[in-house]
RNA sequence: GGAGGAGUGCCCGAGUGGCUAAAGGGGACGGACUGUAAAUCCGUUGGCUAUGCCUACGUUGGUUCGAAUCCAACCUCCUCCA
């Protein structure tokens, strides 16, 4: 294993160069070896994600940049889907065993994942980039064809001297025969999609190591080379791992989390990541982005913008991240308002006595009565604008604006317009 | 198979009969300060038709006026012995 950075010789592939300076690698297999193969023409190369969520979130945005960036250079990028291995779940590195999922649920998980990855990736003519479930293959085989075939190939000694496992090993919690399988079946993927499309180079997230480097040393068995890159782990400047907002993870799916609200995310990103995240995140020649990082104190608000306006137009496109750009000028700006309504209620709750309690919960700003209440106490709940602090207040035609609208908003950065027909 | 230990709120963790919706910390949210940043400080952090009611300390029963706390069985995990 080498450490990024470190090239014995000068590097001569433009993807690997560009994967460099942009940050997008933590660690790779022999990195020479590599760029090499980089440079003899066009390669492919795959990423797995695994389905146990309805949606992939901002960590799996640097393995799908990394994609990206081997795309545009003229290589073509595969995604795996893991229908196959989320019925295992992957142990690395947790503490205890995932739930069991069915497959319906991680069939539909893929479903809903896809969409996200159509949207980083070129997925037409026939270079596009590739989108396959594991289970293709996994669900071929045969348990005891499959342990001669494949168990043969690893022993027990050398799987328990990971650290993805060692950990657990060591904390003497369980790891069931299940959990530890995973590790070959990952391996196997890989050997799969060498021989199926010729793949040649695994990216993924830095905890993927020891799976990684078990698929190529299956390969070589095979006579294969093949190659292992891994991404940093996302982390804040301030040291925690990244990825909480106040409504959760940060999704990519937009049914999870909306266009604005991950441009929000960004928007609201440490001063002290702006300059990595914009080379992590965005497309921006590294000129501008060291004049962007550059800046200073307020001024490093429009590199902020920038920055999320850049990465929500790669994922849901110019037209989504001018929308939130504007809805998060005008949110902030004080001046201009929310000009579409946001939610639509009933004008016969006006007449019934709509709470204001019952309105923020509403519009989604919190989840019970009691934490509105509290929102409310706390002095952060407005009312057109100005603070409510009487959790017993309620909504009459009267607090209608001119248009017959009204905001509610909570803290600095949530803000409806509520629209009653 | 035998002996001992553990299971508490989003997470970690205190609590061994009433004063416990449960200390403390983390996280999260709201407020102040700011630049929609960081740091700091303050507040909040089970639900409801709300001066009351309901749900909650692995599960199910029991003892008691009263149980997270005592008892029994069960489930799960850990340690030691075989």
């Amino acid at each position: 294993m080498i450490e990024a950075g470190k090239p014995a010789t000068k590097l001569r592939s433009e993807a690997l160069s560009i994967l460099l300076e942009r940050g997008l690698v933590h660690q790779c297999t022999d990195i020479d070896a590599l760029d090499r193969t980089l440079s003899a023409g066009p390669i492919t190369a795959y990423a797995g994600f695994d389905a146990t969520a309805a949606s992939l979130h901002v960590g799996h945005l640097m393995p799908l940049m990394t994609m990206r960036w081997l795309q545009k250079l003229g290589h073509r990028p595969i995604v795996v889907l893991g229908g196959g291995t989320s019925l295992i779940g992957d142990p690395s590195f947790r503490k205890d065993a995932r739930p069991m999922l069915e497959e319906q649920q991680i069939a539909a998980n893929i479903a809903s994942i896809r969409r996200s990855v159509e949207r980083m990736l070129d997925m037409d003519g026939a270079d596009g980039a590739l989108l396959i479930d594991n289970a293709e293959w996994l669900n071929e085989f045969r348990f005891l064809e499959f342990l001669r075939d494949y168990g043969s190939q690893f022993t027990v000694n050398r799987m328990m001297t990971f650290d993805s496992v060692k950990s657990r090993l060591d904390a003497q919690m369980p790891l069931t025969v299940l959990e530890f399988c995973y590790m070959m079946l990952q391996a196997v993927d890989f050997l799969e999609l060498a021989k199926r499309q010729d793949c040649v180079l695994q990216v993924g997230g830095s905890d993927q190591w020891g799976n990684i480097v078990n698929g190529i040393e299956l390969g070589r068995r095979d006579g294969r080379k093949l190659h292992g890159l891994t991404v940093p782990l996302l982390t804040t400047a301030s040291g925690a791992k990244m990825g909480k907002t106040a409504a959760g993870a940060v999704w990519l799916h937009p049914e999870h989390l909306s266009p604005f609200g991950f441009w929000q995310f960004w928007r609201n990103t440490a001063d002290a990541d702006v300059g990595r995240f914009l080379r992590l995140f965005t497309e921006l020649p590294l000129t501008e982005v060291e004049r962007l990082a550059a800046l200073e104190g307020a001024e490093l608000n429009e590199a902020k913008r920038i920055l999320a306006t850049q990465v929500t137009t790669i994922l849901h496109g110019p037209e989504e991240a001018r929308a939130a750009l504007q809805q998060g000028d005008a949110l902030f700006s004080g001046e201009e308002e929310l000009t579409e309504p946001t939610h639509t209620l009933a004008r016969s709750t006006l007449a019934e006595g709509l709470g204001l309690l019952e309105l923020v919960v509403a519009v989604g700003f919190a989840s019970s009565n009691g934490e509105a209440r509290r929102l409310v106490e706390g002095g952060g709940v407005r009312l057109n604008n100005s603070i409510i602090d009487d959790a017993r207040r309620r909504i009459a035609i009267g607090d209608l604006q001119a248009n017959e609208r009204l905001t509610v908003s909570v803290g600095k950065r949530r803000k409806a317009l509520v629209g009653f027909e």
